[in-house]
DNA sequence: CTTTCAATGGACGCAATTGTCCATTAACAT
DNA sequence: ATGTTAATGGACAATTGCGTCCATTGAAAG
């Protein structure tokens, strides 16, 4: 189990996109700066982002990334996954083959209630979850506009 | 938050030493072949467990590290610290400055939660709980004799 | 068709973590 | 005193994670 500073991440560029206005697009650079992840770092992280099926990406003039499913739909531990994040260590703590409850290693129980708790943590919380603040307070704490830079995927532009 | 291979290894060490004899003590060398830690590495971090003050350390002919205080009494939570490992990630998950209830970034109840959750279980489990698993189940994985190896720390060597 | 825009992919540099080696120091035994 | 033992500490190498740069591809606009 690690939440390495991608996992973060990941998290992070998700959860802003989830108060994102339904079916809103934005792009890699328009993201990185409210998330205060690095551009370029960012861009090969939203790729794995999209191979997992959790966002849609376009190219060109218009384009950018947009949630590919409902927001109920889209767990943590999806998100973790997609950043080749698992909280899962292993079978066992102290790498043994077989090691289960009638025969455990020491760390073995106390392992498995951590591990519980986490996964049921990331299995149960979906970008649903993370709604309610609204981009203003993204807004007030980074001193940026981001109003003008939000566009609807599918909108007509004028 | 980070559960790096460091913290598995302290882990994993004071697991060890938690099934030993009470007030047993043991080399380094013989503590890292059933833990499965690089020795020179071990050593490493047995040293910041000493100036943590949750082992004692002994030099010259029969030393060897001892638990310093009772199992009860020493929690994962002081042993991760000890490996500066911390559990928490930091204030706030995006990075800001004033991040609480009233107003929250998008990530900060779920990451309140997880983080109680780990605090919890890293606090309120010592390393009595990590008891039970007696020291033959390490030879049965191992493949080594450990009991040869394994000797009191005030036991007088004949 | 040409231009512009934005994602994609590969290569590379930097830093932290992890792992190894060796000389030194302290304690005990003979 | 001398030799053996084991922790200590510093230096160093390897690996991994993090971050940047730049050329390419695909798509829309003119």
């Amino acid at each position: 189990m690690r939440l390495t500073q991608t996992a973060e991440y990941a998290l992070r560029a998700m959860a802003y996109m989830a108060n994102l206005p339904e079916g809103a697009a934005i792009r890699a650079r328009d993201l990185a700066v409210p998330t205060a992840i690095p551009p370029h770092y960012l861009s090969k992280l939203m790729r794995h982002l999209v191979v997992a099926g959790l966002i849609h990406s376009q190219k060109g003039h218009g384009g950018g990334f947009a949630l590919a499913r409902p927001l109920d739909q889209i767990t943590l531990e999806a998100v973790l996954a997609a950043a080749n994040v698992s909280l899962v260590l292993g079978d066992c703590a102290f790498g043994w083959h077989q090691c289960n409850a009638t025969k455990p290693c020491p760390l073995h129980n106390a392992w498995t209630r951590l591990q519980t708790a986490t996964t049921h943590w990331a299995r149960h919380t979906t970008l649903a979850d993370l709604r309610g603040a609204d981009l203003s307070v993204f807004e007030d704490r980074m001193g940026i506009s981001l109003t003008g830079e939000v566009r609807k995927a599918d909108a007509s532009t004028p």
